[in-house]
DNA sequence: TAAAATAAAGACTTTTTAGTATTTTATTGT
DNA sequence: ACAATAAAATACTAAAAAGTCTTTATTTTA
């Protein structure tokens, strides 16, 4: 579905959502750690989130990453689109370069229902309400 | 969505039904040419799905492969599940080994309810049935 | 102002997926 | 039987994705 990049992504500012702040910044190390994912590659992850405006970072002692209410109040579809691009909901599941509600590929009518109701509920909901459902229960982040 | 190996699979599989019988067999070169597909990658993909049970294949002149009416009464989900696997329906949007409905990542609830439509879709549709929307109208297997 | 902490940047390596080439085996028609 | 045809099998190469390492730049605190 998504790259691994965009799954360790996702799952990091989720971490950043539920357990930073602005004053509580936390270093690539500990996330790497806790998510276990492999810390330089998640850097080079959250690295361009943050160029990018998704997340924010800080250098030097004390430094780290961190989302902020803004950050968060983003739609959760935002993280998908800097990562794996929006083609993800769109590109031919049977390859084809062109691919459209004119001219559609055989699966065309059956995937695209499916594909746009999943980005809208991505598009609806904030990064935030994600986050969320981890502090109540039964929600996972790590294995 | 899906690989590269299962897209060009899918549409071979289609041009074989649309346009193949136990007696007039294609070969892998103008099924590729047509399709515009590398043909030794294709023929890869073809030999093993003939190997599988989904098509079939004859050696020698007049050789080639083709799709009988046993082969396109079986749904199309069988071409995604001998190439990709059945996990390309199942595995976590997020990355985690264990996601299910009794541990949950923070998208699983989103994301479940239109993968198994899809997978249900493409259970219940058979090859054939995705073939005949080619005749048709509209719907292309090129480009 | 120096040292330590930490992200940023870039180059590099490994693994996986995609694609190519070569040889072998089976089938058919003459 | 023989030559031609076409899939099957195998081994190889290239490209992309994933992952690692090294160096540099910035910030904070002592």
């Amino acid at each position: 579905m998504f790259s691994k990049s965009c799954e360790y992504g996702i799952r990091a500012v989720l971490y950043l959502a539920a357990n930073s702040s602005v004053d509580k910044r936390i270093g690539i190390i500990p996330i790497a750690e806790k998510l276990e994912i492999p810390s330089p590659f998640l850097g080079k992850i959250l690295q361009k989130l943050a160029r990018e405006g998704v997340i924010h970072s800080a250098k030097g002692p004390n430094g780290g990453f961190f989302a902020t209410d803004d950050d968060v109040a983003q739609p959760m579809i935002t993280v998908v689109h800097k990562i794996d691009g929006p083609e993800v909901f769109t590109a031919c599941a049977a390859g084809l370069k062109e691919c459209s509600d004119e001219k559609p590929c055989p699966l065309h009518n059956d995937i695209k229902p499916f594909r746009n109701a999943l980005r809208d509920s991505l598009t609806n909901k904030s990064i935030k309400v994600f986050a969320d459902t981890l502090e109540n229960d039964g929600t996972y982040l790590v294995l």
